[in-house]
DNA sequence: AATGAATGAGGATTCATTCAT
DNA sequence: GATGAATGAATCCTCATTCAT
């Protein structure tokens, strides 16, 4: 078994199963336990790679959002056209890989570990503000002054369909989500006009 | 000291201390202790009022929901024409009990408990299902079939502005808020015409 | 069982088998429930009172030193003249209560632990302050300038007559224990002279 | 890398830095991997060459005796004669190499570990049987049966001095130390007289 | 009605030790 | 010879909950 180079691969692997069983408990209070059950390692070996639970719940905050954002990167480098981006920022917040009940749930919980943790606190900060400029980017060449309150409501349409998925039974589906995100842009567009 | 008709007294207290300290802390993870403390009980008085800490954390969901349903029922009392019940509806969702941070993250984390707790997730439900239908009211009139879509995104856009309320730095303050919802629905249905 | 009241009576037993469990074992590696075992209760119930096991063993140093105060305080109390009360304290040094293997061993710990914890070297600071004062007390009348090389030496002396009762096997009994150290006493007096 | 005759290098550098880490830390507390480190191998190969913890441990105790014993051959063997032999064993237990707090500390560390391992205690009641020899014999042609209570108190002033230099602070210098002891013989003896 | 006393269950964390390479 | 990988067995500590008064 003991193989050289397992620390990447073990990282990885409780990471995925932190997220997964936040995903599957439907809040922070996993254990350690459950988490390296899960991965397959015992809780020991958990602590030996990451210190802390804590670590280990703020690295999986912090794979979370780098998959958000390599969507978001994916779909901008697709984009052609430079009024397409906000499509493009749109449609990379429902795409499949962070549109999952267990991704949301946890990303939900990390809302949360962001009131205790500072550095969590942190990370999101990050987010917000590359999300709410990637947003300006697109808006303000069409809405002048007028492009932050847009952004601002497109952002938290956004984070209200997203959490909504898990939080509101009966939650429009991806497909239908995305569209109504885009509706709220085109329609902000045309009331402006 | 023992004084008749205490009971409602102390359940009351005990709710708005255990939504306090849900608000201090930042997460569900309160102790009994500390909600008796502040409520300046002992955790054996709140647990021969309420049975147990779920029981705690219901009741106090169950009070926030009825400071909701109340804020929204006094706004709609207040109107006149049918056609001004989705404003309404709006504003009392960015009224100021509703809108303070320790209340939103009591929302936020009791969101979070729908999610391990049934009757957190009922409780939960039946308030979607109330906003939604309130919503359809309003709206089917001035959309038809389109009544459904865009109350999906009303729902969401509150939603998304009320938590950003707490999770995004920066989150436009109740009024620019409550602006935006109103905003989104006038272009709604100006798109719509 | 719950009566009113009980938390002195804990605490002393709890102090009282710490010291016990400390002689026991022979070392400061004793559990919290190996003591609270020995008090008759739950480590829970320690750490109710205590806080910490740091605290519970800091508390049994305290009780250590105040029992040996005691019998200083004794010893002194019975003497008559100025000159006799170098013998009250060497006697004391070497009286009942402090002088069983279990408060030995528990001392002799508590020189290591002296190390690790501020607190505790705060407080055998404090008892060695003490000693030395009350020595001098004794002997700057009858050796001037020499009393503070004859204090030291003096302190070292019961320090080691102390320590070997339990660390150095065929070490003399308490008695002649006693007697070596009055005649060290005796000895330096008669040489200085 | 594999060299030969590293067996010896290693074990050596490992029981340094037991004994330093146990300086340091003040108490056997330490881990292996801090031993390790600090010889600057894995744990496990520590594990290799003395197969537990507390072979570790026995070994440095080993070593500080072993130093110890150096120092009094050497001593003895500068002595021209037998009247001389008392003052050497005195002057070699405040040799240098013996009195650096880390060594001073290990050792007031075994006095505890005694009470625990008995191959510990067989070691240190060697160390105590040889020391009260060799005053034995220093002191039987002076004192006749008077000596062997003057080789207790000797060895337990020896003991006091040494490890208070750890325990006490503000105790004599090493010079200061080992005067006090040589008064303490010169006094016995002119008493005796 | 109200509480101090008490605990069982559980969780994070540490560490000596083993093993495959 | 040497080590990274891995874990079982503790141990401290917390907390919801119960109970006698």
């Amino acid at each position: 078994m003991p193989k050289i180079g397992m620390e990447p691969l073990r990282r990885s692997s409780l990471i995925d199963a932190a997220i997964q069983e936040v995903g599957r408990v439907g809040s922070l209070d996993v254990t350690v336990s459950q988490i390296a059950k899960r991965a397959g390692v015992s809780s020991a070996l958990a602590h030996h790679y990451f210190g802390s639970k804590d670590q280990i719940l703020l690295s999986a905050l912090r794979h979370i959002l780098t998959l958000y954002a390599v969507e978001v990167r994916r779909e901008l480098a697709a984009v052609r056209q430079p009024d397409q981006r906000l499509g493009a920022i749109i449609r990379a917040s429902f795409a499949s890989p962070n549109f999952e009940p267990a991704i949301i749930t946890a990303w939900l919980n990390f809302y949360v570990q962001a009131r205790k943790s500072p550095e969590a606190a942190r990370l999101l900060a990050i987010y917000q503000r590359r999300l709410r400029s990637n947003l300006l980017v697109g808006l303000h060449p069409l809405l002048g002054d007028d492009a932050p309150t847009v952004a601002d409501g497109l952002a938290a349409l956004i984070d209200g369909l997203y959490i909504r998925q898990v939080t509101a039974p009966g939650a429009p589906n991806p497909q239908t989500a995305c569209a109504i995100a885009q509706a709220y842009l085109t329609a902000s567009l045309k009331a402006a006009a």
